[in-house]
DNA sequence: GATTATACATTCGTAGTTGTTTGTTTTCGA
DNA sequence: TCGAAAACAAACAACTACGAATGTATAATC
């Protein structure tokens, strides 16, 4: 059995993909195999160094494949004014906190990304741009808190660019916390709960 | 040259230790090897297999070593009662993240447990040592908070639980952004108001 | 319907790492 | 002071994973 359809080679190369997802959450990047994810895809290497340069190849489709842009989900969100504004991004933060606890492949991934990745020699550059990304996601929020501030949504007195680092930092918190032990809160009765103690003084 | 005196070969034992964070540092837990770690501390791997087991032997010894029990250190200052008990604790969390601007050494023993471990493996337990420690540092919050709520330093209507996992958390997110990105902000700076944002709100 | 490129499987050589063993020298304890 | 053990260095053996090369059967293309 060979050759298959670009159809079917499509559907190898996301299965390559699946299951490096499973092997690099469970034995981490560094840790984990070719021939584990090989197996894991019930192909062998060969399958893998066709439809990938090498390991980390594979963890570089990942990464485009998640789109952690957190700037595109929420941005479209944020397009449409919201008669509370703050309100809006407080509900949203919480769901994105809960959306954790449903969706398996995204508690995965970021695993990955957070705790399974060292970003040491060739995987650095990933750090880079995650760090990047999250720059967007600060000018983002920035100018967000900036226009409730000028609606009287926001005291007057914070600085809108430390506000947003702080949220962000707080959720990544939030996030790496539950994500080392899953077991120790229940996001769906935490989540607004952290959420309202961060926003009640804000308005 | 051979057989130091007790005093050297501690000071050896201490070299590997110190070695080992470098490269553990630089490459991550599980890309580093023996060979690199003995090069660094300019002896063989001979050497690191008479004071070590292994590799993981000499994460478990760094491990000791770092005494990451923010409880330890907190509790001692915690103890003494203080006027202002609230503005004490936002202080010490403000100097804490201070300190990981100025100690070099700190920074890269953070950075290997949240950023350079995987814990998958063998290494978990590791994770559940340092989940356990932190289950005990929201104890100890929870009831320093809860004294202050006594004393009507604390809004009455906030749950000390929560309170205590979120500030943790947010210490959490504030530190693993900063290990992530240490150019993205200046502690000495930042620290204040991040804290500041978080206790406005409770007095 | 022959050819070519595709989508893999299989095999191979190699470099790197680990754990162990052996060797050597010196310090410590009796 | 004299063995015994400490504190390493050096050599060895075994395995593992990687990358590349090769094989091969089928789908696409004409």
């Amino acid at each position: 059995m060979v050759r298959r359809t670009k159809e079917e080679a499509a559907r190898t190369r996301s299965r390559i993909m699946d299951a490096a997802v499973d092997v690099f959450f469970d034995r981490g990047v560094a840790n984990a195999t070719l021939n584990e994810i090989a197996s894991q895809a019930n192909v062998t290497r060969g399958a893998i160094y066709w439809h990938f340069k090498n390991k980390l190849d594979v963890f570089d489709a990942l990464n485009d494949r998640l789109q952690l842009n957190f700037a595109d989900t929420i941005l479209a969100d944020l397009r449409n004014d919201h008669p509370h504004p703050l309100l809006q991004l407080e509900r949203m933060c919480a769901d994105l906190l809960i959306d954790l606890e449903n969706n398996l492949d995204k508690f995965k991934v970021l695993s990955i990304l957070f705790l399974k990745s060292d970003y040491t020699g060739e995987m650095e550059p990933y750090l880079d741009l995650q760090n990047a990304r999250k720059k967007q996601s600060i000018e983002l929020f920035s100018e967000y808190f900036a226009r409730a501030k000028k609606h009287k949504h926001l005291l007057a007195d914070v600085d809108t660019r430390v506000l947003s680092m702080a949220l962000l930092s707080y959720i990544t918190g939030i996030v790496v916390d539950y994500l080392r032990d899953p077991g120790s809160l229940v996001m769906r009765e935490h989540a607004p709960k952290f959420m309202r103690l961060f926003f009640r003084n804000l308005g």
